[in-house]
DNA sequence: TTGAAAGCGCTAACAA
DNA sequence: TTGTTAGCGCTTTCAA
C-alpha cells in the first residue's frame, strides 16, 4: 500500500498534525523537526492522496474548462494560452467538450454539483440565466472566454473593430461588391461581427446587399464556424448573379473552406475574389490569409489568471477584460496593393 | 451549503447506507423505498460530492492523458478519439502537457503518487524502466499511444510500412534523388521511420545518400516535430548539391513548413520537388499534401477503451494494437502522374 | 432489506 | 511549537 500521513508521522516519530504542517508549510515549526518530516518524506516517497486533500480543504487544485469540440483549431491557440498560465498556478486542467451549445447547462450543472473543481472557465459558450444566478448564488468562480455578460467576468475581444477593420481593408483595395460569409447568429461574436461588417459599408458608402450575407450552416445543427460550412457558403456565394469581388469571412477555419472552393472553381485569389479571415490561427499563416488577428493565447492566459485570483479571494473586481484586434496582410487580400498605396 | 447525503436520508426518512446503495443501484432495495429516495434526491438537487466519493470507493473516475504539447495538430486528431470515447464511458480527462520529453517521468510519479485519477494515456513519450516497473508493481493502468513497449499495453502504427509506402512511392514516379527529412532519432517513430525509408530505397535500388537525410531541429532541444524545423531543413535540404527532387518527410506539420520553404524559394511542388508527409492530419487536405495515413481517431478511442476495461478488470490481456497504414495522394506528388500509370 | 458505524487520508481547530 | 481529535461526504462491512 502507499504510505500515508501516518506512516510519515510514525517514521518522524511526530503527530501526523506536524506532518500536515510541514506539508502546507504553514506556522512556525522547528526547522529541525522540518526536516526530520521531510526525511521521512523522502524516504517513504510519500504524496499527498489529492482526493483526501481536496475533501478536507473543500479545494481540488483543479480547473474545468468548458468549451465547443475543443478539437478545432481556434480552440487549440486559446488551450496554449490556459495551459501555460495553469502550469504556472500548479493547476491541473479537466476538459468538458460540449457537442451542443444547447447542453451547455447539464455540464455547468455537474461542474456546480459535483465539486470536483475550484471553478470555471466557460468558453465561447452561452449560460443562460438560471445557471447565471446559481453561480453567482453560490459564489463559485466561473470566468466567460470569448464571450461576454453583464453580470459575470468575462475575456474577450472587440469583435466589431475587427469585423470593420477587415471590411474597411476589402473596401480600401477597390472593391465594391464586398460580400460576408458569417457563422450561425445564434452565436454572439457572429452577430456582433455582422454588425460591424454593416457599419463599414455604412462608413465608406457601400450598400449592404442582403444576398451577399450568407450565413454557414443554414440548414443543420452546427455552428457555422467550420471548414466545410465555409466551403459551402462559397460555393452559394460563387452562384449569385453580380457576385462580390471580396468577401469578409468570419473565422479562419471558414476561410479554408471557402479558398478550396475557390480554388475548384479555378478563381485566384486575391486577383478574382479577395478574402479577410478573422482569428488568424496558425492555418492562416499556412494559407497566406489576410485576416484579423486576436490574441488568443493572451486571452486564455489572462481568463486563468483571473480565475486562480477568483479562486483565492472570494470577493474579486469584475473583470470584463476586450482585447483589440488588428489587421494582418498576407496574400489573400492586399499585399501589395498596401504597399503602393 | 450543498445537500449531503445525510439531507437525502432524513427527508427520504432512510439511513445513508440506503441512499448510497440506490446511488449505486447495487443489491435489492424496495422498488418503494428505492422510488422515496430517488424524490428526495430529485427535490434536493442532490448530487454526491466527486472528492468524497472518490477517496471512499479509491476511483476517481477520471484519466489523465500525458502529451508532449498537445497543441500540435496532430494530438488534436487524437484527442478527437480520445474525447468520443471517454465521454461514452462518464469518464473525465485530465491533461498533462509535457514540455520536455526528459521529464516524463515527473508526471509518471504524480499521476501514480497523487492518485487523482485511475489509469494513464501516455501519449508519445517515453517511460523509463524504472516507471515502467512501478507502474507494473503497484498494478496501475497505463497504456502508451504512438509508442510501443515489450511489457506495457500500447496503441500504435505501423511506422516502417507506412515510411516504406511513402518513399516508395516517391521512387515510382520516377525519382531517383530522394531525400527524408525526419524528426530527431531520440523519437521511436522517428527511428523507425528512417528504415522504412532505407529499407524502400534499398528495395528499389536507390543509394541511399547520407546528405539527402536531413534531421529537423539538430541543434535545439525540441523533437523537430514541428513547422519550423521543417521549414529550416529544407531550406538546408535546398542548399545541397544535387538536390534531392523528391522528399520524404516525416510528419505533415514539417511538410507544412518545408512547402513554404518551397514556395519562397519560388520552387514548384511536385514538378521542381515532389513531397510525401506522414500523419494525414486535417492540415494536410489545406495543403493538398500527399501523405501516409495513420487512423489518429480510431487509435485514441482503442486506446481508452482499453484503459477502461484494465481499470474495470485487474486481469486484463496485453494489448499490443499496431494500426497500418495507407497512402493519401493529393496534389504535392503523384496526383496526375498515377492516373496515367 | 435496511440502519449504524467504521473507515478512506487528509486539514484545521483546540489543547497542551 | 506540537499532538490530538473532529470532521470533510462518501462506501461498505456488520448486524439486525
Amino acid at each position: 500500500m502507499k504510505p500515508t500521513i501516518y506512516d510519515v508521522a510514525k517514521r518522524a516519530g511526530v503527530g501526523i498534525g506536524t506532518v500536515s504542517r510541514v506539508l502546507n508549510n504553514s506556522s512556525q515549526i522547528t526547522p529541525e523537526t522540518k526536516t526530520r518530516v521531510l526525511h521521512a518524506i523522502r524516504e517513504l516517497k510519500y504524496q499527498p492522496h489529492a482526493m483526501a486533500r481536496g475533501l478536507a480543504r473543500n479545494k481540488t487544485h483543479m480547473m474545468a474548462i468548458i468549451l465547443p469540440s475543443f478539437t478545432g483549431y481556434f480552440y487549440l491557440e486559446l488551450l496554449r494560452g490556459i495551459q501555460q498560465e495553469i502550469t504556472k498556478y500548479q493547476y491541473d486542467m479537466v476538459l468538458y467538450n460540449v457537442d451542443n451549445p444547447d447542453r451547455t447547462d447539464l455540464f455547468l450543472q455537474r461542474t456546480l454539483r459535483e465539486r470536483r473543481v475550484d471553478g470555471v472557465l466557460l468558453v465561447s459558450l452561452p449560460i443562460s440565466e438560471k445557471y447565471k444566478e446559481r453561480y453567482l448564488r453560490a459564489g463559485f468562480p466561473i470566468v466567460l472566454v470569448d464571450n461576454m455578460h453583464d453580470e459575470l467576468d468575462s475575456v474577450s475581444v472587440e469583435n466589431e473593430q475587427g469585423a470593420y477593420l477587415a471590411t474597411t481593408h476589402l473596401i480600401k483595395q477597390g472593391h465594391s461588391r464586398v460580400g460576408m460569409i458569417d457563422a450561425q447568429l445564434k452565436s454572439i461574436p457572429a452577430q456582433i461581427r455582422l454588425n460591424g461588417y454593416k457599419k463599414a459599408l455604412k462608413d465608406n458608402h457601400v450598400p449592404f446587399v442582403e444576398s451577399y450575407l450568407v450565413i454557414s450552416d443554414t440548414n443543420t445543427d452546427k455552428d457555422g464556424f467550420n471548414r466545410q460550412a465555409g466551403y459551402d457558403a462559397m460555393k452559394q456565394m460563387l452562384g449569385l448573379p453580380d457576385r462580390p469581388t471580396a468577401v469578409f469571412i468570419s473565422s479562419d477555419v471558414q476561410a479554408a473552406g471557402a479558398l478550396r472552393a475557390l480554388q475548384e472553381s479555378g478563381l485566384k485569389t486575391p486577383q478574382d475574389m479577395a478574402i479577410v479571415g478573422f482569428d488568424d490561427i496558425e492555418l492562416a499563416q499556412y494559407l497566406g490569409l489576410t485576416t484579423i488577428h486576436q490574441p488568443l493565447f493572451e486571452m486564455g492566459r489572462t481568463a486563468v489568471e483571473h480565475l486562480i485570483h477568483m479562486i483565492g479571494n472570494h470577493e474579486t473586481e469584475r473583470l470584463n477584460r476586450c482585447f483589440s484586434t488588428h489587421l494582418v496582410i498576407r496574400d489573400s487580400c492586399g499585399a501589395k496593393q498596401l504597399l503602393n498605396n
